[in-house]
DNA sequence: AGCGGATTTTGACACGCGTCTAAACAGTCG
DNA sequence: CGACTGTTTAGACGCGTGTCAAAATCCGCT
């Protein structure tokens, strides 16, 4: 039986302050090192954008494969994303549609938006 | 004779427009991919949050060293973080100051705060 | 049930990266 | 100059990761 996990919500995101507030411990640096790791990639970070901007807000994979790479390595990088929290995917019969989840994001941009 | 690089200063930057606003290409996606993966470490963040949220706005190598790892890797991530245009050093006497560079964390933010 | 297209998973491989110890470098103080 | 402290560099090592081809899975269709 595969994993069911229900997808990762934004309500997860723990919202750090900003990156200059305040010392990160051990596992707060842990955590959104991680999240950063997802779009420490080129492939990844073309294949978020392309379904980002993609009109309707969604994307089917076939409609975002040409990055220069294989189609299962595109697959896997999509994985990447979403285990990271920043997509979520849905199947729709013969096609996987991917959105980006928002609130992660928005944490993200939050830790290097200047404080004070 | 060391290279006397010119430290990276804020006007480098190219600034991209948000991630939802257009699909990124390949060049764009490869520098903005550097960026990030400055960040996806986490003792690179941990070095970075202590750098600035030190007090007068830059922390002596002695000041931040207490991380978890050896003295050495510090400075090898500190390397990493000055020669991806976050921060700056700058020797006075005995000791190495850094500090955090403005203008490319902005950058980093806005192409995370969701434009529209 | 069986075919065919879309997507994911598997297995393998090479390269990058984080870490350490040991050594080198820089600068201060006797 | 020589000893001592603070910092960086040089190698070496193991693990993670990006990539691909091949196989497996999912789903609609006939």
């Amino acid at each position: 039986m595969p994993k069911a996990k229900p997808p990762p919500v934004a309500a997860r995101v723990p919202s750090c302050p900003p990156l200059d507030e305040r010392p990160l411990g051990a596992e707060e640096a842990e955590r959104v090192a991680r999240m950063f790791k997802a779009l420490a990639d080129p492939v990844r970070l073309r294949l978020f954008s392309l379904v980002a901007s993609h009109p309707g807000g969604e994307a089917c994979v076939c409609d975002i494969a040409d990055v220069g790479v294989s189609q299962p390595t595109v697959s896997h990088h999509l994985k990447k994303l979403r285990e990271a929290g920043l997509l979520v995917s849905e199947r729709r019969a013969t096609w996987v549609f991917y959105r980006v989840e928002p609130g992660v994001v928005a944490a993200m941009g939050q830790l290097l938006t200047r404080g004070g």
